[in-house]
RNA sequence: GGCGGAAUAGCUCAGUUGGCUAGAGCAUACGGUUCAUACCCGUAGUGUCAUGGGUUCAAAUCCCUUUUCCGCUACCA
């Protein structure tokens, strides 16, 4: 007995935080769709999903809903599990990182790594220079000592751990170089390579002490394991995997041994620095094999500008079921995403691919060819073997598609596998017309030429409707059940002509895509959208006395702060700094001095309105050149959560260089 | 600023190692058909293939210039 060849895939796991939209969906689907179509084809595969539900987010937000984080995170993943179940994805394991077993693993993995001297206590600030009044990274450090000055650096007080990502970046690079499948698609592998991997790592932070929700690191208890060494290890751990090679038996089956590495990580293009650098020197460091493939897969986007409640643009899957169906959905979210390129998705495009793919091309033909058969041969298909020169075109087609399919599936090009099986359908309607059914239909004579068109027929569908499976799996059920049709497994789709002659179809065709109309689904959207609005200004409503916590630093002594100095300056002429996209250089006016001062501001302040501000300037701080352009103190500003700025200025009219004290 | 990518029909995009009148889908117009969910089939298109130059018998494709957009990244005193 030949083994059965395995197919490990995984998805990103999903942060528990809120309720995940269309795109975090579109992953699990397109998982959906790549492992369905790896078990046709005869793999024995496991699918793993699920969710990452640590960190201060998390801590926060459960604190602002009055529960714990864990009933927190309950909630949450119980919410992404219903949708993932909703949209029909298969998945075999849903791990979450609550789970005992693995926080136990991550554990073992921290300590581990911890011994063997790969991760390393140290210090989240950096390394400090006193002279120069400076903080550095180590990796910034010219043996050991500030770059600027060449003296000895102190060490700052905040503690943390890393990974030692340096000791491992040369066989990193190497892999990477020998292995050109790894990294997917290939463009984002030069991005990790000329970004991170040739200019050398820095170390990597991998606990913190600022907030409780996390694994704890058991041999220090200050600390909890930081997200990544946490959420990565899902990836193993869920496979029952342990550190001392005690694998936890899965049905007395060793799912560990027999499914890792994984063969494909499938992840959104924003993580792939953590899946393609941080992972695989884990792995190394736990000398274990790295995964074989990552794809880092583009985004579906909304059209008119980033997804966000206040706008009420955001699209939620179960809100897209309820109008348009889970298959249509399924359909809708694959057959836009490129390979490379984000995709679009609005409820426009969304109609418009249902009503001309799904209710014309696909729909109406399994309507058509079912009511043919039931009017004019009383449902029963037959092949007669009144064969015409047509047919073999037909039959070419239905043949020549499982190969194409097969093919761009294995590329990873989902989008274009559906469209090969449209092909398909689409040739089919061309046949009817070719054939002209209701022409034989009415002449005895042809009654057995009919019978063999619509037998060809039926058998095309049939055969274009299993492959549909890995994409749509009711609308496959749905259609061969309406046929009295076997499902065609992929090594019984080379030959033409399996479905048994003489089966009668049913007699009463279901819709199964019904055409909508744009202006209705418009106005339903419009409902959405007015609902998300009101929600989200509840919500703000109720948070109006939102607060951010930021990370604590060391304590300053009295002496410390008043080596600072601040005063008002009054801007009396800025410019943008033309190499930059994000600095304006400001002539500042304090007392009767002028100083330069470049601040990091251009997104949030036109150089125009910035003249005639006063604002608040932390004026002795060591002249430093940014973008080339020396900048002589600090414009000190306010940031919110999302990193919008605000200048601090005075409260009530001040002069030019007042101190503040 | 560094590295990389993109610019093709009204829209979304294909176009492999340079090769015959530059393609597909959607939308549009016209024609055909009536089994069907007013559906399906056919035909027609419009293109200075972003820009300027170069290599070549031959360039959407290779090289250089300019412009615009995108991704990653750095600067945020």
């Amino acid at each position: 007995m030949e083994e059965k060849k395995t197919f490990y895939l995984t998805t990103a796991i999903a942060y528990t935080s809120g309720k995940p939209h269309i795109g975090n969906t579109y992953e699990a689907v397109l998982a959906d769709s790549i492992v369905r179509f790896k078990r046709m084809q005869g793999y024995d595969v496991r699918f793993q999903t699920g969710t990452d539900e640590h960190g201060q987010k998390i801590e926060l937000k459960s604190e602002e809903a009055g529960i714990t984080p864990k009933q927190f995170v309950d909630d949450v993943s119980g919410q992404i599990k219903t949708i993932w179940d909703m949209m029909n994805t298969s998945y075999d394991k849903f791990i979450r990182t609550t789970d005992e077993y693995h926080e136990k693993q991550v554990q073992k993995i921290f300590k581990k790594l911890y011994e063997k001297g790969d991760i390393y206590k140290g210090h989240y600030e950096g390394m400090y220079c006193t002279p120069c009044e400076s903080f550095f990274t180590p990796s910034q450090l010219v043996d050991g000592k500030c770059p600027d000055c060449g003296r000895e650096c102190q060490p700052a007080k905040e503690e943390a751990y890393f990974l030692k990502l340096s000791k491992y970046t040369d066989r990193l690079i190497e892999h990477i170089n020998t292995h050109p499948e790894f990294i997917q698609p290939e463009s984002r592998k030069n991005e990790m390579m000329n970004n991170f991997l040739l200019p050398g790592l820095q170390d990597l932070c991998v606990s913190r002490t600022s907030f409780k929700w996390g694994i704890p690191v058991d041999f220090d208890p200050n600390h909890v394991v930081y997200v990544w060494i946490d959420a990565l290890s899902n990836y193993i751990t869920g496979l029952g995997f342990d550190l001392d090679g005690n694998h936890t038996l899965d049905d007395g089956e060793n799912l560990y041994e027999k499914f890792w590495p994984a063969d494909l990580h499938l992840i959104g293009k924003d993580i792939l620095r953590f899946h393609t650098i941080y992972w695989p020197v884990m792995l190394m460091a736990l000398d274990l094999p790295l995964p074989k493939q990552i794809f880092g897969h583009p985004w579906l986007l909304q059209g008119d500008g980033k997804m966000s409640k206040s706008k009420g643009n955001v699209i939620y899957a179960d809100d897209l079921v309820d109008l348009f169906g889970v298959d249509a959905v399924r359909y809708f979210v694959l057959h836009e995403m490129p390979f490379e390129n984000d995709g679009v998705i609005s409820w426009e495009l969304m109609v418009e691919r249902m009503n001309s793919d799904l209710a014309n091309v696909l729909g109406n033909l399994v309507n058509r060819t079912i009511s043919m058969s039931n009017k004019y041969l009383g449902g029963v298909i037959a092949d007669k073997g009144v064969a015409e020169e047509v047919d073999e075109d037909l039959k070419a087609k239905v043949l020549e598609v499982p190969m194409n399919v097969i093919q761009k599936m294995e590329q990873l090009r989902v989008a274009d596998a559906i469209t090969e099986v449209f092909s398909l359908f689409k040739r089919c309607n061309k046949y009817i017309d070719e054939t002209e059914p209701w022409v034989l239909g009415k002449d005895e004579a042809k009654k057995d030429r009919l019978s063999t068109v619509l037998y060809n027929l039926v058998e095309s569908i049939t055969i274009g409707a299993s492959l549909l499976e890995a994409f749509m799996p009711d609308t496959t059920e749905k259609i061969l059940a309406q046929l009295h049709a076997e499902k065609r497994s992929m090594d019984e789709m080379d030959r033409f002509g399996k479905y048994a002659s003489g089966t009668k179809v049913t007699e009463t065709p279901e819709i199964l895509f019904m055409r909508l109309d744009s202006k209705e689904v418009l106005a339903k959207a419009e409902e959405i959208k007015q609902k998300q609005i009101a929600e989200a200004k509840a919500e703000s409503g109720e948070s109006e006395e939102e607060v951010i916590d930021i990370e604590a630093k060391p304590e300053v002594t009295f002496d410390d702060f008043m080596k600072m100095q601040f005063q008002v300056g009054e801007i009396i002429a800025c410019e943008e700094v033309k190499k930059s996209k994000k600095l304006l250089c400001s002539q500042v006016k304090v007392g009767s001095e002028v100083k330069q001062i470049v601040s990091g501001i251009k997104q949030y302040y036109s150089a125009e309105e910035m003249v005639g501000k006063k604002v608040m300037v932390l004026v002795n701080l060591k002249p430093a050149k940014l973008a080339g352009v020396l900048s002589e103190g600090m414009l000190l500003c306010a940031e919110d959560a999302e990193g919008n700025l605000a200048l601090m200025a005075p409260e009530k009219p001040m002069p030019a260089g007042a101190e503040i004290c």
